[in-house]
DNA sequence: ATCCTGTTGG
DNA sequence: CCAACAGGAT
């Protein structure tokens, strides 16, 4: 009689072989190198501006964002002078954006930074993720963004991308799902933190222009040929 | 695990 | 008008 498997309460574990992350990883990068959208976070490496950005993508879409982006920085140029500002000022630079306990938890964190991290936004994610407003998400992508380290980040393009490729039959917004999504995008890092960057970039932009969650591109995605998921839409 | 918040699509 | 969304918070 064949032994009982233990009781397992661990997240599904998805493995994914070297070869099939490394053709995943090189034809993703391939893809964004020509289809990328120039967007202005993604040409400063500033961890201010970064972390301005990822606050208002969280809740607006990108054609928005963009004109609060620059209109906010104008004002705000740098978080010592956002610290500083009124908080009656940097609710009428957001005003418009929704989402306005958003806007007090970053005025907290910029007033925390300044005056207990000597005006130094964290660069690991764990430190990232004790700030007002900033979870797994934002944390990754400051980390990886801003300071160019080796960090995994999900939201929730990542996820669906991350799903169809990989686990087609994994419930994203479970807890044990979001365990095993995080645990595929670690697998799939490439080596360094400046790949990283780009890597994480590209899987991104492909749940936003390809693998999109309502009509999905599967004949142009670079990725179908290791996708489980190609071909059932 | 469930709730919270404004926006978006059916 | 209701349901889904999207991250974070509790």
């Amino acid at each position: 009689m064949p032994p009982l498997s233990p009781p397992t309460r661990a997240a599904p574990r998805v493995t994914i072989t070297a070869h099939t992350a490394s053709t995943f990883r090189r034809k993703l990068h391939a893809w964004y190198r020509i289809h990328s959208r120039d967007l202005p976070w993604r040409t400063t490496r500033d961890p201010y501006r970064i972390l301005i950005s990822e606050l208002m993508l969280q809740q607006t879409q990108v054609s928005r964002v963009l004109e609060y982006y620059a209109r906010f920085l104008d004002r705000f140029p740098t978080l010592d002078a956002l610290a500083d500002a009124r908080p009656k000022r940097v609710m009428e630079a957001w005003e418009g954006l929704g989402y306005y306990a958003r806007a007090r938890n970053l005025h907290k964190l910029a007033r925390h930074v300044t005056t207990e991290r000597d005006g130094v936004i964290p660069h690991e994610p764990v430190a990232l993720r004790e700030l007002p407003g900033i979870g797994a998400y934002t944390a990754g992508a400051v980390a990886s963004f801003a300071y160019e380290k080796r960090a995994a980040l999900v939201d929730t393009n990542v996820a669906r991308v991350l799903t169809r490729v990989f686990a087609p039959k994994l419930k994203p917004k479970s807890s044990a799902g979001s365990k095993a999504l995080w645990a595929i995008a670690e697998q799939l890092l490439p080596r360094t933190g400046k790949l990283t960057w780009t890597h994480n970039q590209a899987l991104m932009e492909l749940g936003a222009l390809v693998c999109a969650a309502r009509a999905p591109k599967c004949p142009v995605c670079p990725v179908r040929s290791v996708c489980k998921s190609v071909d059932t839409f």
